[in-house]
DNA sequence: GTCGAAATGTAAACTACACGACATTTTCAA
DNA sequence: TTGAAAATGTCGTGTAGTTTACATTTCGAC
């Protein structure tokens, strides 16, 4: 890959800000590229050597399947977001793959011992990126313990206030999410079954609280969520 | 505090190794201490200057209250974990509190801005603390989607499991776990209410699969859980 | 030792939600 | 354009697990 392009990937992600233009310019730490499509499933062959990854853009979510094939979603990444070792520890026998949720998805990706090197050269990246992992961290404990005391219906409520609030585009209390879920995606996300999803959907369009569309959501006014 | 007592609080603890005896005694970046007995409600002072703190013995659990007064387990810390400001950002809002365990805990905080210095100059901290908080993610994040999948006995049966490797004594497939949780806590814990958790725990008696009692648990054949 | 609070045990009634089993609608590729 | 697959809608039935309500046991403070 060119320098130029390798530098563009990295320039506007928040956690090379620390670096300057230069700095950034002289790294060429990326290895990987890729572009995807919609419904494509992206394997991170686990016996390479261990890679962070770069989400540049749209969405993949990340499935586990279990021994008995039961398939559950362990995150959704979104444009902007690292993946893959974040522990920097490589991780076996994690039976993991990565499915694209929109129409165009690219992934550049960076060897770990690569990016060890770099943060032991820039204390104020590493200082950057620990805070990356642990917002991260904290995001995923209070979704959780949302998920082990509240019911089904509250549980889809915060899921969707949450996501107006991280994507959605706002017109005062109006919210438009673009929508690259699907119903049963949703249920896997809350814990509940897909029916159970769509009946809560359908009485959320009634109380005319959002309209669920495929392609986007509409929430008429996120303070009554 | 006198800085030999400080030296010998950091010293043997894994995230400090990468720091030589004379850095961490220049360190003194220990600025509280705290000792509880079992029961005692530990507050952490929100208006004060935002720390991380260290638990340097015994076992604590956090506990998020809501609105409706709701308790939560947030967090179970053990000997040598890190607590608090993990996201190196600190945090209104959120009113939760902190019960010792056991009989005798001893925790001792630093400022956030002290530690965010010292990594700034001892990159090796850094990733040594990144890593730290990457492992404890990964942790949380395989406990949670055991939550959302499963039924409550698998929910206690990995419980019980991740606790007896974590922290049971083994003498072959017997292990036995110094046990400082009630069976509400555990309740609490896995997401089930108490009186499923003491069923769950009898009919494992039955089964001679384990022996619960209040200050500790013997399992029999840690491979049959 | 005694007493009260906390922890544990047990059981019935109730309910949210999963699950299976379809019908209908939308999407997208051939 | 068309046909098949994917997504969504709808409905009983079954049940795991909550809830309420109380009994019993254990423990620590006095």
């Amino acid at each position: 890959m060119y320098d130029e392009l390798k530098y563009w990937y990295l320039r506007d992600h928040k956690l090379f800000w620390t670096l300057s233009i230069s700095q950034i310019k002289q790294l060429c730490i990326i290895v990987g590229f890729k572009k995807a499509k919609k419904g494509e499933i992206i394997y991170f062959s686990s016996s390479d050597v261990p890679r962070i990854f770069l989400l540049k853009k749209g969405n993949i979510k990340i499935v586990a399947v279990d021994e008995q094939g039961n398939e559950t979603i362990k995150d959704i990444i979104q444009k902007g977001d690292l993946f893959g070792e974040l522990t920097l520890e490589s991780d076996r026998n994690s039976n993991e793959y990565a499915k694209a949720l929109t129409d165009e998805v690219s992934i550049c990706s960076f060897l770990l011992s690569d990016f060890e090197e770099l943060m032991l050269k820039n204390p104020n990246l590493a200082l950057t990126y620990t805070k990356f992992v642990g917002l991260k961290m904290k995001r995923i404990k209070n979704n959780y313990s949302n998920l082990i005391s509240k019911d089904a219906k509250t549980r889809l409520y915060s899921f969707i206030k949450e996501w107006a609030e991280r994507e959605g585009k706002f017109d005062g209390n109006k919210v438009v999410i673009e929508n690259y879920l699907t119903q049963s995606d949703i249920s896997q996300i809350i814990g509940t079954s897909r029916q159970t999803t769509t009946l809560l959907l359908n009485e959320m369009e009634e109380k005319q609280l959002i309209y669920y569309g495929r392609k986007e959501i509409l929430i008429d006014d996120i303070s009554k969520i």
